[in-house]
DNA sequence: TAATAAAAATTACATTTGTAATAGCTTAAT
DNA sequence: ATTAAGCTATTACAAATGTAATTTTTATTA
């Protein structure tokens, strides 16, 4: 599988989010204003077209032809693919170690209290099924 | 400033393991063998010069002329690069949280003991200086 | 059944990127 | 002073990317 892009990686974003769903549905999840108050990007929907077109090529989706028009499904899990993107940044930035990934946020004080939080519970559990 | 492209960072990489440093100096580094016996891939003067010509172009790095050749120096700090493209991962991936990253790594068994023990002393050294 | 509307497929086009080759300039050696 | 060697600068070119427009197909409606 040939690597995703970024914009690519939006529209999956948005299938992942829900689906099967046509290109339409798409576009409108895409669209959809953002509670978060953002910058509110438009997709104009021949350029998420596009974007379905070349990720069914790169089989990263498929699709099923639903009378007049396509469902697409992703053909990645969400997590498989953060995992792989988290790990080749790491690899490249890092020597392939997480540990100065988290001390780089620790030092430039991008670390909270929640942050804290949720590391540790992340530590005890990891703990519980390895020891 | 503009991005980096995935070969330039390369080029950067060589360039803060030691400067200032010539373009041959670079191109030397860059072809240099790594003892992790790697694909060694072998990198083209051309190509290298033509990468710091576009490093140049987008700030990233500055020259001097030093007699018949540029010396080039970073204008970056490799740490606040790294942070930089961690932290646009995690919002683009995590919603900006950095737990759901590390989750990811444990639940893929990607997590060792070694990690665990340098994020245990990265909280305990946050906690140190954050209460 | 013919026309229309909506989807999909194809084509477009400027930028960026990877990967160099060639041209031009400057310094060092004849 | 002239030339060669070594730099830098400019140009090249295909593939990928962002962003659409145009064309073709198909299904629905008059």
């Amino acid at each position: 599988m040939t690597e995703i892009s970024n914009a690519e990686f939006e529209v999956l974003e948005a299938l992942w989010l829900n689906y099967p769903a046509s290109a339409n549905d798409i576009i409108a999840k895409l669209n959809e204003p953002v509670s978060n108050a953002n910058q509110e990007k438009h997709w104009h929907d021949k350029t998420v077209k596009t974007l379905l077109n070349r990720l069914v090529k790169k089989q990263a989706i498929s699709f099923e032809k639903q009378q007049r028009h396509y469902l697409y499904s992703p053909l990645l899990e969400r997590e498989d693919y953060t995992l792989k993107e988290s790990t080749s940044l790491i690899e490249r930035m890092f020597s392939g170690k997480l540990a100065p990934l988290v001390a780089g946020f620790a030092k430039k004080n991008e670390l909270n209290k929640d942050d804290i939080t949720a590391l540790k519970a992340l530590i005890s559990d990891w703990e519980k099924n390895n020891d």
